[in-house]
DNA sequence: GGGGCCT
DNA sequence: AGGCCCCAACGCCAC
DNA sequence: GTGGCG
């Protein structure tokens, strides 16, 4: 993520400066200097562009973010250019963006429509959120199972996979929200009680990849080693301590401005993720909503539940609704 | 994209 | 005034 | 302890 690629810089026309009034009351005001600066120039999507998105899609991602600690990718001049993680607070942040610690970083808050704007007016194209909210963000309430296809394998193989997954997590009687990855995976959320520290659901992420990689050898691996992969990856490790993932309708750095969309299982045999881009979303969830806004209501399991080791045994009583987390 | 720092 | 630098790290894994 | 990994 860091190729220096000289960006179209030439006579392109930025635009003339605009403001944004993201509040009636003008108190969230939020210049975008160069509006038309183009960010992905293979579809002609500009600063401002990415703006109206994330602005679209606010009311189904701030619920996310809530109380999370979230980091950023910044493509100043768009994805051509260069780029870098932002997980401290920007210099010359307004006073307005909470910002509250985890760890040894002061993570900015994202808890307004106003500061997903001003995010994007400071070259932010990504964002990212950890899996636990505060106050303990090392007790995840959410598990993911990451399913990463190495080439030669693709969307098929991952297709395939999630199918088995889906099919685990019916067995265990859990229930699992998919979305794409926006690049080329799958990701998976399983709503926890928060009652595991970080390394806890981790291992029993990784049980239970274990016995699907047991079950389907030839298509899905464990090895750590790039070189050695051959499959999907099962990726129990996104699940350890201080680590992010792209959020649900975060944009995705890539060509064709790709969307991280959660979808149904049903969905997941007859979709691609690049059917899902800046410009598609917002239609998507005018039609349908947000699939995965159900984990918001559903109970947490403990973590422990996902491992076939310790969950093998008779009375699993099936996940039920209701008894929401309040995020 | 822009603040800090150096020249 | 202009130019360059900086914007993240950390836990986990196999060796 | 080191280097690869995401
Ligand atoms: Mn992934
Ligand atoms: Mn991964």
């Amino acid at each position: 993520m860091n190729a220096a690629t000289p960006p179209q810089r030439p006579p392109a026309d930025y635009g003339d400066p605009v403001v944004l009034r993201t509040d009636p009351a003008g108190a969230r005001d939020v210049p975008l200097k160069h509006p038309r600066k183009l960010l992905f120039p293979g579809e002609g999507i500009a600063r401002a562009d990415l703006a109206a998105y994330y602005l679209e899609v606010a009311p189904v991602l701030l619920p996310y973010l809530h109380e999370r600690p979230c980091s950023f990718t910044r493509w100043p001049d768009g994805i051509a250019g260069r780029s870098f993680f932002q997980k401290n607070p920007i210099a010359g942040l307004p006073p307005w963006v909470p910002t509250r610690p985890f760890g040894n970083v002061n993570h900015m808050r994202v808890e307004e429509p106003a500061t997903l704007a001003y995010l994007v007016a400071a070259g932010v194209i990504e964002v990212h959120m950890a899996l636990g909210t505060w106050p303990d963000p090392g007790h995840p309430d959410i598990a993911v199972i990451d399913l990463d296809p190495t080439p030669p394998a693709g969307w098929d193989a991952v297709q395939r996979t999630g199918r088995m997954v889906k099919r685990a997590l019916d067995v265990l009687g859990v229930e699992g929200f998919p979305k794409t990855s926006g690049a080329t995976g799958l990701h998976v959320f399983i709503a926890l009680d928060r009652s595991l520290p970080a390394g806890g659901v981790r291992d029993a992420v990784r049980n239970l990849m274990r016995t699907l990689q047991r079950v389907a050898p030839a298509e899905v691996t464990l090895e750590y080693r790039v070189s050695r992969r051959r499959g999907v990856f099962l990726d129990y490790g996104q699940n350890a301590r201080g680590r992010t993932m792209a959020a649900p309708y975060s944009v995705r750095p890539r060509p064709g401005a790709p969307v991280s969309t959660p979808i149904t299982w049903d969905e997941l045999a007859h979709v691609t993720p690049a059917d899902f881009t800046v410009r598609t979303v917002p239609a998507r969830l005018g039609r349908l909503g947000d699939p995965m806004a159900e984990i918001f209501r559903v109970r947490g399991i403990r973590a422990t539940r996902l491992d076939p080791a310790t969950t093998k045994k008779p009375d699993m009583p099936a996940q039920t609704s209701g008894g929401g987390r309040g995020i």
